[in-house]
DNA sequence: TAGATTGTTAATCGATTAACAATC
DNA sequence: TAGATTGTTAATCGATTAACAATC
């Protein structure tokens, strides 16, 4: 099993090659990728070698076949169907972010317990009340799901969704969730970030401020 | 320097912590927190540990304690000026988000080269024109800054403002950004954490499948 | 006291980094 | 060939985990 980040570099490089391939790039070295990804070339190369990518010693990797063995070292060939769970501001911003993003990664409904959004069709994805998760997450054999509802109800919809067999979830309400372990969690608690990137920057700049005054002293 | 995971964590147990003492729990035990929390009681002493937070032997640490040791540690006494950088259906989900979640961090400013947007106030915060975020970011004492821009233009926004003096990014823009080392930049590229839950959900369900058909063959 | 906890130290684990040989 | 690159191995680093003594 290859490890999270490394899943998560994968990513970003298929992300910078097809930039690369649009550009008509045919070759390319690890150093050129780590430039983009900001990473070692170290790195590239070992995220590569998990992904079974080989290059030449001295035309480097061709950015076409790198590219389809990415995609099939990432990409479901029957596409991943995505629920989403919570139609408030922020489900409403994530539904339009994602949709068109990537194609194998479709979100096909959206569950909501407020009835005026029952049935309503939001950047083409259907609203649904919670009652019929059931039904819809088995119709469409939904693997992934977002949740996007506030933090008191994320963990009966968890539950809920593991339950109807769903194995990964990207979860935007601000608590921890308790899944079993054959559960893939993704926590995105945006306050957190937020609170971190404060933190430092607050750090860093008593840093800056510390060493001019030492260099002062000097 | 605490290490950017322990800073996430420490924010993490102080809101559970504040739920504990709305409930008029007194105190609490490591491995209490650590159930809350999904992490191990070693590792909650350890990052309480980072913070200068010690417990007692016998009736572990005192909630009201630890918050106000935790809030030293993770906050600005003035509070921390925040802008956000494009006001599109992601930057505006993200204001109706982060108002009033945490009063310490209040984003102040947004910014948006929309001129429709110019004048505007949503979710109680004023939008102005690309043009101003010099002036504005001068006038606020602007320290974080969100992105939330399209990728093309993150860069050249990210120059913009660490050139003006800001010290922390949270970057929803999926690009990786160049910056200066004395600028903390936290990357929240929901796409790639879409793309690796779906990834492991996929490999869990199929160790899911071949465990059952060892067992079965057992 | 006895017992469960805290704080500290040593051991383990994993990932990253650096150094090297192999390749075209 | 010469040179820059790739792939591989060994060394380092850091964080986590486990084991222990100290405490009330």
């Amino acid at each position: 099993m290859i490890s999270e980040k490394t899943v998560g570099r994968l990513s970003l490089y298929r992300r910078l090659l097809s930039e690369m391939q649009a550009g008509e790039v045919r070759t390319t070295y690890s150093h050129e990728i780590a430039a983009l990804a900001r990473v070692t070339p170290a790195q590239v190369r070992r995220d590569l070698m998990e992904a079974h990518c080989s290059g030449n010693s001295t035309r480097g990797y061709d950015v076409g076949d790198l590219l389809g063995n990415l995609c099939e070292c990432l990409d479901n060939p029957r596409g991943d169907m995505v629920a989403i769970i919570g139609v408030g501001n922020l489900g409403r911003a994530l539904l339009s972010y994602f949709t068109g993003r990537r194609p194998n990664l479709k979100i096909v409904a959206a569950f909501d317990d407020d009835p005026s959004k029952n049935g309503r069709v939001i950047h083409g994805c259907r609203c649904y009340p919670m009652d019929e998760l059931e039904a819809v997450a088995r119709e469409y054999d939904i693997t992934v799901a977002i949740i996007a509802v506030p933090a008191a109800a994320a963990q009966l919809v968890a539950d809920k969704l593991t339950g109807l067999g769903v194995r990964g979830l990207l979860n935007f309400a601000p608590v921890p969730l308790h899944v079993h372990a054959d559960v893939f969690v993704e926590n995105l608690d945006m306050t957190i970030s937020l609170e971190k990137v404060a933190w430092f920057a607050r750090q860093n700049a008593c840093a800056a401020v510390s060493s001019m005054e030492e260099e002062g002293k000097v």
